[in-house]
DNA sequence: AATACGGGGCC
DNA sequence: GGCCCAGTATT
């Protein structure tokens, strides 16, 4: 039987084909906004993993908010974009310390709490909450576009239109299924429209333009980067690993010495019996290309102490460290390298 | 309005 | 090798 309208259809659809994600197993407000944060600019098959194990450790606002931050940021290596693991830490302490402990429920509240953006406020308030109010993130934005034929619709229109679409009854159910929708038929490229539940009202594929709305902007090259990195290791084969400062790129995270270096840092190598370098690593952001050059040196008779954004790790230690994946793969390799028995010198000839 | 900000999976 | 993802903060 044909629905009246989109916001029917689309919900029968949902139902019907409802994939299994454990956030939605929970009413838990605090499990929800974790996962929407994860999901940010990430793919459900990616977070899941994540999302199980963050519950695990942090189950609860206190129990994220009482966390150090190297703690949180171990938990979250590996899933990229730093800045939502600090913000979720920060923005646990406000709950816990302003607000009660008690996640907000209207969008506006939520808007306030650092990481949480226009799309999140509204997930949360309606996913958890049950609020009527929009979510519109890039599927949403992309079916829209579809179903109203919008070449470069702007954030406020989008938002409005949404608005006026979210239905008082299931507001939480229907933004999931718009975005569901865009993650399995209304995908950028190749839509399944002959599956689509709302492919009677969907105006760009009656113009047959789905493919170009929206209108996909124009690529820019990324810039190419090189960064020299000091794989500094001591007598007893631990390596030195430092902290990157907080805000900015990877912040936060530890790392064998690349562009920051503190001046003790310097000194240690400048005072270090340079070795060979290893095989470089390319590692791609979303902005940038960046190669990393790896040249070990042995320091000799060190005395350059743990604390303060320094550490030496030795390779049982290494995971207590949250490293980026790039940098993870350099450190692994050094000590495979320099703890399998063989020593440098034998692969030099020196 | 544009840019910084990760990482991985898919074509 | 390019594309793009359940975006946010900053400028």
């Amino acid at each position: 039987m044909p629905h009246e309208n989109p916001t029917d259809a689309l919900l029968a659809h949902f139902d019907r084909t409802r994939r299994d994600m454990p956030w939605r197993r929970t009413s838990d407000p605090y499990a929800i906004w974790v996962s929407e944060i994860m999901l940010q600019q990430t793919r459900v098959d990616a977070v899941i993993p994540y999302y199980e194990r963050w519950m695990a450790r942090f189950p609860s606002i206190e129990a994220l908010a009482g966390a150090d931050l190297d703690d949180v940021l171990v938990q979250w290596q590996g899933l990229g974009y730093y800045s939502r693991a600090r913000n979720l830490h920060r923005a646990a302490m406000v709950v816990r310390e302003r607000l009660g402990g008690r996640v907000p429920r209207e969008a506006e509240e939520l808007r306030r709490l650092p990481g949480v953006g226009e799309y999140t406020a509204g997930a949360v308030a309606s996913i958890a909450f049950g609020r009527r109010v929009a979510a519109v993130d890039g599927n949403v934005r992309r079916v829209l576009s579809r179903l109203y034929d919008l070449e470069r619709p702007r954030a406020a229109d989008l938002r409005r239109l949404a608005d006026d679409l979210v239905p008082a009854a299931r507001p939480g159910d229907f933004n999931q299924a718009l975005m569901e929708l865009g993650a399995t038929i209304c995908t950028p490229r190749s839509p399944r429209c002959d599956t689509c539940p709302v492919y009677r009202w969907c105006r760009a594929r009656q113009l047959g333009v789905q493919e170009n709305r929206p209108r996909p902007k124009q690529k820019k090259r990324v810039p190419e980067e090189h960064v020299e990195t000091a794989v500094i290791v001591r007598e007893d084969g631990a390596l030195l690993l430092v902290r990157r400062p907080e805000e900015g790129l990877l912040g936060g995270m530890w790392e064998p010495p690349g562009e920051h270096r503190p001046a003790a840092v310097r000194a240690l190598i400048d005072g270090a019996d340079p070795g060979p370098e290893m095989e470089p690593v390319v590692h791609v952001f979303s902005h940038k290309r960046v190669t990393y050059r790896p040249r070990i040196h042995h320091a000799v008779g060190a005395s350059l102490p743990d604390g303060s954004g320094v550490a030496w790790v030795t390779g049982e230690r290494l995971s207590g460290y949250a490293l980026p994946v790039a940098q993870a793969r350099i450190a692994r390799r050094a000590l495979r390298l320099l703890g399998g028995g063989l020593s440098v010198a034998s692969h030099t000839g020196a």
